[in-house]
DNA sequence: ATCCGGCTGC
DNA sequence: GCAGCAGGAT
């Protein structure tokens, strides 16, 4: 298959099919870094008026860094899953002591924060620094396993072969554009329940899942 | 491999 | 009602 022309439709594709979040029109790292921490198996619309709150309060790490833990709490518990503010709370911490307040490049430091383990190291610094990363999350994973027709499980996600596939996917020129226009091909067209809306897909001519479901009727 | 949590669309 | 969510911790 021509590697070149699918990632040149869904680049294209995901231009016009942008959603402007509003952590989507910045490259700051620590703006980044909070969306994607609120954004652990939490939906995006659900996100949206959590971080707006919460950038305004803590606009920066430094600030963040002198938030109390009630603070924190009141402003996220509407998202559950606590352990994520107290993971905040020292995460702020340690960059403020440990990197003089400026959220790290380096993939192993990005690591060694509370909250960040592969799929948020690389979420940073594809989405700030525009560096090609292979981001394996529930919707990359989708569409990567359905593109090379693979069952999608749930231990996909730490699969060594879908990771592969992904890496050879990915357009290392523009990471930030690619997997911004996966993640809106996964929500608006290659949904996970029901059957995705292949006829509007632009990838459909290279999709073995798509080639499946019209062989089939 | 399993659990987490409030919230929302279905 | 209930399944599932831009994964990480346990």
């Amino acid at each position: 298959m021509e590697i070149g022309e699918v990632r040149k439709a869904l680049i294209s594709w995901g231009k016009v099919n942008f959603r402007q979040f509003p952590w989507r029109l910045t490259r700051n790292p620590y703006y980044i870094l909070i969306a994607e921490v609120l954004l652990h198996r939490t939906r995006a619309l659900q996100v949206v008026p959590v971080y707006e709150r919460f950038i305004l309060r803590f606009p920066d790490v430094a600030t963040l860094s002198r938030a109390g833990k009630e603070e924190l709490y009141n402003l996220l518990h509407s998202l559950g899953l606590f352990w994520r503010i107290e993971a905040l709370y020292h995460l702020a911490r340690i960059v403020v002591r440990d990197f003089s307040g400026q959220i790290p490049v380096e993939k192993h430091l990005l690591l060694s924060l509370p909250g960040v383990s592969d799929y948020i190291a690389g979420a940073v610094r594809c989405f700030a620094w525009d560096l090609p990363e292979v981001l394996m999350d529930t919707n990359t994973v989708r569409i990567t396993g359905r593109l090379f027709g693979l069952p999608v499980r749930d231990s996909s996600r730490r699969s060594r072969k879908f990771a592969e596939l992904l890496a050879s996917l990915m357009d290392r020129d523009r990471p930030r554009d690619f997997y911004f226009a996966l993640l809106d091909l996964a929500d608006k067209i290659c949904v996970a329940k029901n059957q995705p809306a292949c006829h509007q897909c632009p990838v459909l001519v290279w999709c073995a899942h798509a080639a499946r479901n019209t062989f089939q009727r």
